[in-house]
RNA sequence: GGGCCCGUAGCUCAGCCAGGUAGAGCGCCCGGCUGAUAACCGGGCGGUCGGGGGUUCGAAUCCCCCCGGGCCCA
């Protein structure tokens, strides 16, 4: 017969200890994979996908850290409810960040030297290398926080499977007519010549440029000049025309012999900027008279290029581009350096887009004068000194300003329009709206940002001038310019090419297809794909889709779980991936969390010096108190990083520790076999307390599922937390105590055994999912050899499910009550300074709210034991207004006025006879009496009136009830309070001399005679507390071990010695 | 500049959706309890609920504006 073992108790704990164990057991008896053996025989398919971190780390952040626990929280739970959960992580690994990394290590700057110095192959091998080294330890740290996923087996995202899954989508975009090649200004990092996304340009620094003014004489006005302002002169060789607002007001101001037009608004901060004091303003007229004026670029004879713009040179209504507060409401535009620019130009203008910075950010030769000057230096400063030479030059000035960086090199942007491949996904926003609509999101307002976002939607870019990446599938006919999109490696070879070794460049580029319109060689386009392409498909390229049909068995994703900024990022590049390929949306519900920032709310970073090492924490924190900590915070919400924090939540697993160590003590001490006493055994025995226990416990799993399904698993955290700190181990357990310290084996014990392990048991089951090594721990230690046929591991447990039967409102209302109660008793006695050691002779209780008399009366045992009185009283609220004391205190600034000269002997009055007036005033409202011959009438407003509790009685006030204690200790109450103080020493010296529980002793008390005598009139009780065969009123013999205690009543010498039954 | 979120005690956070006496844990001070005790219990100190305005008999809660922080975009 097994029976619950007493190991906990013995052991000292210790969570670091606890948890390697746990590893160990974990690893030896290969744990992870039982469990995905049970759940893969499972009836409903739960397939997840894991949002894959970049791997270009060593060590992870506190925040991807907590990403990956939310996630294994959730993996844990729905396993355990009966899922076949779909656990495989992913590792993102492409990009620019990686390239620049190995470019750092192996020395290069410049895309020219990865070609010429490094050579692609080696340069891809080595991205490779990193890539894997990162991916190895991010798993190891994964694994150590105890996140169970499929390690063995995870998608990357650089395999040429997956690479082959990406052509797939592309010939699939191709087919529906989205993929185009076009022209577009964005951001381009002249040191890694690409061009940069939107969501790339996030970084800004502080820099200076030019500030100038100059003049662009208009045609057939002598003397007459638009003046525009521009802080970037080498944009002006790309001049096509100049912007104004129809609803600005410009002036025409007289400069010298010149008429110079130019914003209203600005004419005097202009002015003044440009140390001009002699002006005049002739008119002032709309924006919209500009509209058509054609003017003379005064570069024109220095730029090839102008011979192409100068027929578009006038001014162009765009209010979207020109402000009234800088500048000087005159905008000069170059649609091929400027986004804005390139828009206005496409709706109205139609000027060719003339770009003149190369990829190196160098001038081209159609900026004649200027071919092979660097756009922001050496063309800046050739520019501005030939407008000076020129007259065109209104003023020169600096401007400091925040300037778009390289993310990764910090080299100034250009904005240029490059031919770049593109993916039309503004066709698509019908479908993406209709498709976000079914999606389910928590919180409910991620999704409103979503779709805001949605609404905006601009097509893609998709290529990068780039190595490490998705090869664009495109090949182009070298002769007749057909272009192909190839969706697959047996693809290539149906075109007459040869399979490549890997699919990475430079393998790929060496690929020639047959052109089927010509016969001419086909080669391919040499970009790669946007990064942001290769998690956007995972969700079937993880699976192997097109080759393997697992996705259409798995489909749709049913959860994904990833930080508020992947709403723009992986969730919409999920979404857009799915709607391209499937026409539908890949996932259905989606769970939204915050960041992990330093405790004062910054980001954290290794730069601020505020970042936490994922090593160091672990180092210093046991993995489940960070993982039961992180867990606990609302998940959308950012958290707070906090050392302290943390400790706190240390405490709270001693707590825990404690809880299972009590029930291990007792339990193993009386044999208590969990499969032979069950419940059911024990129904008719349980106690009110034992019930309410039950109850919670019922109320917890139904309460705890909800949250879970609903997906607020901080929730459900912090009701696992509340559940065994407040009701088993400060309630339940202080109410069971003196049960299970009774010797024999009583029906009542047996009960409160079936009811505590019932709960423990069913707790630990609801925290594995959170605290798996822990509960494993406990289960191992407690669970599993008290019972027959307990599995191996606490994580192939099922989920409980909650008996609602046991779910009792009024029980549970009730003991609030009666917490509340004995809380106020707590306090009355405190205030009167009786120990709460010392029983009293009764509480009175006077209810105010209704039911506190039921539930009173219901739980009467528990106040007894709990406030440690002899009787419970419940009252009318009469009896404590009845029993109030009064006192009054003259009030002088009534009295003067009525008494006058009397007023001293009034008051003489009322100090002597105090008592008695104050009872008059409160009763009647009035004391008269008579002085010097003279009744005087003494009423309420001539006294402040208190009232006051008597010496014998000390009141809570509570909310609920008042609540008294009798404070007069009568001998009865004297010889039990001294007697349980003698207890109190005893079982300490027991536990000085480390003695087991259940060990015998035998005892000897001496001292003063008040105490001598009651411990003689309690004789029975202090044995029976603490295991005396014997007491003697002698001295101790020298081998007993001996002290000498003082309590109120006097000095006690008690000696004690072990002895065998 | 725009969208979304957060701001409550010294610290970490509940409460806000569905308006009704501002709460918990930690910390600090005082007292108590103790055979699960590096725990626990009682009392005390501590709040312009970021600021301002509005709606309402009543606002931490609903609405508007502003300030500070976060994410995403421009």
């Amino acid at each position: 017969m097994p029976s619950v073992p007493g190991e906990l108790s013995k052991e000292k704990y210790n969570q670091f200890s606890l948890e390697e164990w746990v590893k160990s057991f974990w690893r030896d008896n290969d744990v992870y994979r039982l469990v995905k053996e049970k759940s893969s025989k499972s009836p409903r398919k739960f397939y997840f996908l894991d949002g894959p971190p970049y791997a270009s780390a060593t060590s992870i952040h506190i925040g991807t850290a907590w990403n990956k626990i939310i996630k294994d929280v959730v993996l844990r739970y729905k396993r355990m409810s009966g899922y076949r959960v779909w656990d495989q992580p992913g590792f993102d690994t492409h990009g620019l960040p990686i390239e620049v990394k190995i470019e750092k290590k192996l020395g290069v700057t410049s895309k020219k030297e990865i070609v010429e110095k490094i050579g692609v192959e080696r340069f891809i091998g080595e991205c490779r290398r990193f890539v894997d080294e990162s991916i190895e330890a991010m798993t190891r740290q994964f694994k150590e926080i105890g996140v169970f996923m499929d390690w063995d087996n995870p998608y990357v995202t650089y395999k040429d499977d997956y690479i082959e899954s990406g052509w797939w989508l592309i010939k699939k975009a191709w087919e529906k007519g989205l993929l185009y090649r076009g022209l577009q200004v964005h951001h381009w990092c002249p040191r890694c010549e690409t061009t940069l996304a939107d969501y790339e340009v996030s970084e800004y620094k502080v820099l200076e440029d030019p500030s100038i003014y100059v003049k662009f004489p208009l045609k057939g006005r002598n003397g007459e000049s638009l003046l525009i302002w521009t802080t970037t002169p080498w944009t002006l060789p790309a001049n096509a025309f100049v912007m104004a607002s129809p609803s600005i007001k410009y002036a025409r101001v007289r400069v010298g012999n010149e008429v110079l037009i130019l914003a209203s608004s600005r004419v005097k901060a202009v002015m003044e900027e440009a140390g001009v004091s002699e002006y005049e303003v002739l008119e002032e007229i709309p924006g919209s008279e500009l509209e058509g004026l054609e003017y003379v670029h005064p570069l024109e004879e220095l730029v090839d290029a102008q011979k192409e713009l100068a027929p578009y040179h006038r001014v162009v209504m765009a209010p979207e581009a020109v402000s009234a507060h800088e500048g000087t409401g005159l905008v000069h535009s170059a649609p091929g350096h400027g986004d804005i620019d390139f828009k206005i130009n496409e709706d109205r203008v139609g000027a060719p887009i003339v770009s003149l910075v190369d990829d190196t950010g160098k001038m081209t030769q159609g900026a004649g004068k200027y071919a092979g000057l660097y756009f922001r230096t050496e063309a800046n400063k050739a520019i501005v000194e030939d407008l000076e030479r020129m007259g065109a030059l209104f003023h020169k000035g600096t401007v400091r300003h925040r300037y778009p960086v390289c993310w990764r090199c910090k080299t100034p942007l250009v904005l240029r329009a490059t031919r770049q491949w593109f993916i039309k996904v503004s066709a698509l926003k019908t479908p993406l709206l209709r498709e976000a609509e079914g999606i389910r999101w928590q919180p409910g307002w991620a999704k409103t940002r979503f779709v805001n976002l949605l609404k905006e939607v601009r097509d893609w870019v998709i290529s990068r001038q780039r190595f490490w990446g998705i090869p664009l599938p495109v090949w182009v006919c070298q002769s007749c310019g057909y272009t192909h999109v190839v969706g697959s490696v047996d693809e290539i070879e149906e075109m007459g090419g040869e399979r490549p070794e890997n699919l990475h460049r430079p393998w790929v580029d060496r690929v020639e297809l047959k052109c089927p319109k010509c016969g001419g060689v086909m080669k391919r386009v040499p970009d790669v794909l946007d990064v942001w392409f290769d998690s956007g498909i995972s969700f079937y390229a993880s699976l192997g889709f097109p080759r393997s049909r697992l996705w259409d068995e798995m489909k749709p994703v049913d959860f994904i779980v990833e930080g508020h900024d992947q709403i723009r990022g992986w969730f919409f590049s999920l979404l857009r991936s799915g709607v391209i390929g499937f026409n539908s949306s890949p996932y259905r519900s989606v769970m939204v969390h915050g960041f992990a920032l330093d405790e004062h709310g910054r980001e954290m970073h290794k730069s601020l010096g505020n970042y936490v090492d994922f090593e160091e924490l672990i180092s210093k924190v046991p993995r489940d108190v960070v993982r039961l900590w992180v867990m606990q915070t609302t998940v959308w919400e950012d958290l707070k990083f906090s050392w302290k924090g943390l400790e706190e939540m240390g405490r709270t697993f001693n707590i825990i520790w404690n809880t299972f160590s009590f029930a291990s003590t007792y339990m193993s001490l009386d044999k208590y076999d969990p499969t032979a006493t069950r419940l059911d055994d024990v129904e008719g025995d349980l106690q009110p307390e034992d019930r309410w226990l039950l109850s919670r416990l019922n109320r917890l799993v139904k309460e705890y599922r909800s949250a879970m399904e609903d997906l607020r698993p901080h929730d459900a955290a912090r009701m696992i937390k509340n559940f065994i700190v407040e009701d088993v181990s400060h309630w339940y357990i202080r109410l069971i105590r003196r049960r299970v310290w009774e010797e024999e084996d009583t029906p009542g014990k047996r009960a409160a055994y079936a009811a505590l392990y019932t709960a423990l048991r069913t707790w630990l089951v609801l925290a594995a999912p959170f605290i798996p090594f822990t509960t494993e721990y406990l289960y191992q230690k407690l669970v599993r050899p008290s019972e027959d046929d307990a599995p191996l591991s606490i994580h192939l447990l099922d989920m409980p499910e909650p008996d609602t039967s046991r779910i009792d409102d009024k029980l549970e209302s009730d003991m609030d009550i009666v917490k509340r109660i004995v809380e106020a008793a707590a306090a009355a006695r405190s205030n009167a300074g009786i120990k709460l050691r010392r029983p009293v002779r009764r509480i009175i209780i006077a209810p105010i709210k209704p039911g506190v008399d039921e539930a009173v009366r219901r739980l009467e045992h528990i106040v007894r034991e709990m406030a440690n009185t002899k009787r419970v009283e419940v009252v009318g609220s009469e009896f404590f207004e009845q029993a109030k004391v009064y006192d009054v205190e003259p009030n002088y600034r009534e009295l003067g006025p009525t008494f006058k000269e009397l007023t001293p002997k009034v008051v003489s009055l009322i100090r002597e006879h105090s008592r008695e007036v104050a009872e008059a005033i409160a009763r009647q409202g009035k004391y008269t009496a008579s002085i010097d011959g003279r009744e005087v009438v003494i009423e309420r407003s001539h006294v402040k009136l208190n009232a006051a509790y008597p010496q014998w009685l000390s009141v809570k006030e509570t909310e609920i009830a008042l609540v008294g204690v009798d404070t007069r200790i009568e001998r009865e109450e004297l010889v039990e309070g001294v007697a349980r103080e003698i207890v109190r020493r005893i079982q300490a010296m027991r536990k000085e001399l480390d003695l087991p529980v259940n060990a015998y002793i035998e005892t000897w008390i001496t001292g003063d005679e008040t105490i001598v005598e009651s411990a003689k009139a309690m004789e029975g009780y202090i044995a029976n507390e603490t295991r005396s065969k014997a007491i003697h009123y002698t001295e101790p013999p020298g081998d007993a071990y001996t002290r000498v205690w003082e309590v109120d009543e006097g000095r006690v010498k008690i000696g004690i010695k072990a002895g065998s039954r």
